[in-house]
DNA sequence: CTGAAAGCGCTTACAG
DNA sequence: CTGAAAGCGCTTACAG
């Protein structure tokens, strides 16, 4: 019966239509479309045969406009630099994050803010209601809007353990100290005892939480802690190069080194190349992540994997469960250690 | 007079508030919102003045149920491999794409469809009518979204110029054979004359056209084609490792590769080494797309520029010029030949 | 279990 | 230029 205009969009059907197709009333298609409490196993059927004859598909504007609810979520990113958006991590977390809704047929907005004035916007239209929750990435602390957007009660999940607020914020994070402990175990275990550290910003968690760990088993092992070891990064291949060179000027006799990514840990091995060490014979070294980084290296990185697909899952689960009404919560993933070709 | 439950989120303020607010009527604020048309500077002004006082952000869901468009645009990515993903190009893309977006305050809806399922349900969702445009990624032919979406009517623009179908779509790429030509001749221009070339999947528009360019070349500077010259790649390191080893046990004295991607350069710059060839010194290189990996490469490749931002751009401007009723169209972008030490 | 009805917040002809 | 009114497509108490 349906009127069809052969090329532009025909005007699709609706509730009405299949309500009138399947010989019941709005609201029973309704609470069927709702879960089918309260509605008779006929009326059940009818109104399924009824949808798939017209192809019915709901409104989602007419539903949201009811029920308050966006039936989307926001992916923010709250990133200055372009670094993070070219880490190879972001695309494993973006897209995990994507499929783990697509389950539930929730769409994702992506957004991002990396200048104040597009945080000021975003925060807005966040605050408008135009996501039920927000999963957040933002690596350095000093983020006002993870404050804000809990503050005007947003169900909100950060990846990475938020540092700086002491505040009330759910969040997954792999075990960034336990990863270290693992591969600085690992290096002692190698017999090496001149273990230099590249870290990671030391505004991040990553950068805190890894050197922590570096530190507890350098303590355990009964090796004194030395200052000229510690060099610090800021992820980036070049500042793995740097950190390597002035490494190198300070302790020539170094035998290993704890990069706290595999990207800096790339610098790390071009600067030991260009110095005439070989790697792990002379200098073994240990990355983390295990990116893709990590596999193009020569020789190949031993690394401490992060569980990104389980983050990604974790945090959709978290968030969705917080909109569900439940209190916020943190998760912590294990690591695992990777051993390749650099020790 | 707003009743503020700390804490919560309190009920925002409707058109309703912003009119009795202003002392108007709904009918004159939404003037006002949708462009000031037919309202006397006076009431424009305290329409303005109430909206901020009440903080007023217009409910996009009644605005979307009433206008039947969703102010929102899909970027949807229909790739069964994970390479894309996993290509800096795509990154690049994906930003551009939402920063346009965001300069018209339109939010970016990010669709993975990697399996035939996965295809069908997004199908779905998009001819329902949740976004009013689709910003399609899909290196491959054969993909039947393209043609699905056009039939139904809604408006679209693909990045890179689709093969196979011959239908009418829109699209925006950079000038593929344009570069692989700039790359060649520039080969040429040092004195080589046994030049090989990795192809793409010639499956793709990048693949096919990138060949054409290097045929050009070749037939305007009076050198034979030779078959023996012409391996296949699919744009992955390893196939570039793989294409560089048959290149050399078929022709050893080959003085030239054109590789049709700079992430499979990096693995023709593997071979060649493990080869003992010097590179430019015995054989030069050049790459395609001026990606991260072209920098991150040693020796630094020589390769052509893709201008993925204005590409990104471009696409957004033809899909909302098409939402707005324009007609489909074609943009061509020129590439760029950025020398570096790989020749 | 089911229908009739109210109403979510907005836009847009329609009369003035 | 402006207001009153209809209506977009849906959900949800309410009364049976």
């Amino acid at each position: 019966m349906t009127m069809s205009h052969s090329g532009g969009r025909r005007r699709p059907p609706t509730i009405h239509d299949v309500a009138r197709e399947a010989g019941v009333s709005r609201g029973t298609v309704s609470r069927v479309l709702n879960g089918g409490h309260y509605v008779s196993p006929a009326a059940q059927e009818a109104v399924n045969a009824a949808i798939r004859r017209t192809g019915y598909v709901v409104n989602r504007h007419a539903r949201s406009l009811i029920t308050g609810r966006s039936d989307s979520i926001g992916f923010l990113l709250t990133e200055p630099q372009e670094r993070f958006f070219e880490d190879p991590n972001f695309n494993v977390l973006l897209r995990g994050c994507t499929q783990a809704l697509a389950a539930h047929d929730i769409p994702l907005l992506l957004m991002l803010a990396g200048t104040e004035d597009e945080r000021r916007r975003i925060t807005r239209y966040i605050t408008a209601g135009h996501v039920d929750g927000v999963l957040l990435v933002s690596s350095h602390s000093g983020d006002p809007v993870a404050e804000q957007l809990r503050e005007a009660g947003v169900p909100l999940v950060m990846c990475g353990k938020p540092i700086g607020v002491g505040s009330k914020v759910s969040y997954v994070a792999a075990d960034d100290r336990d990863g270290a402990r693992d591969m600085v175990r690992h290096l002692v275990s190698l017999g090496r005892r001149r273990v230099g550290v590249v870290t990671g910003p030391l505004d991040t968690p990553g950068g805190v939480e890894r050197l922590a760990g570096y530190r507890e088993v350098l303590a355990e092992a009964g090796i004194a802690y030395d200052e000229r070891l510690v060099v610090p990064g800021d992820y980036s291949r070049a500042s793995g190069e740097a950190g390597a060179e002035l490494l190198l000027s300070r302790v020539p006799d170094l035998d290993a080194v704890f990069v706290a990514s595999d990207l800096m840990a790339q610098g790390v091995l071009t600067a030991l190349h260009r110095a005439g060490r070989e790697v792990p014979r002379d200098v073994a070294v240990g990355g983390f992540d295990d990116s893709p980084a990590a596999v193009a290296s020569t020789p190949a990185l031993t690394t401490i994997r992060q569980p990104w697909d389980r983050i990604s899952s974790e945090m959709v689960r978290v968030l969705l469960a917080q909109i569900g009404g439940d209190d916020q919560s943190a998760v912590i993933l294990p690591t695992e250690l990777v051993r390749r070709g650099s020790t």
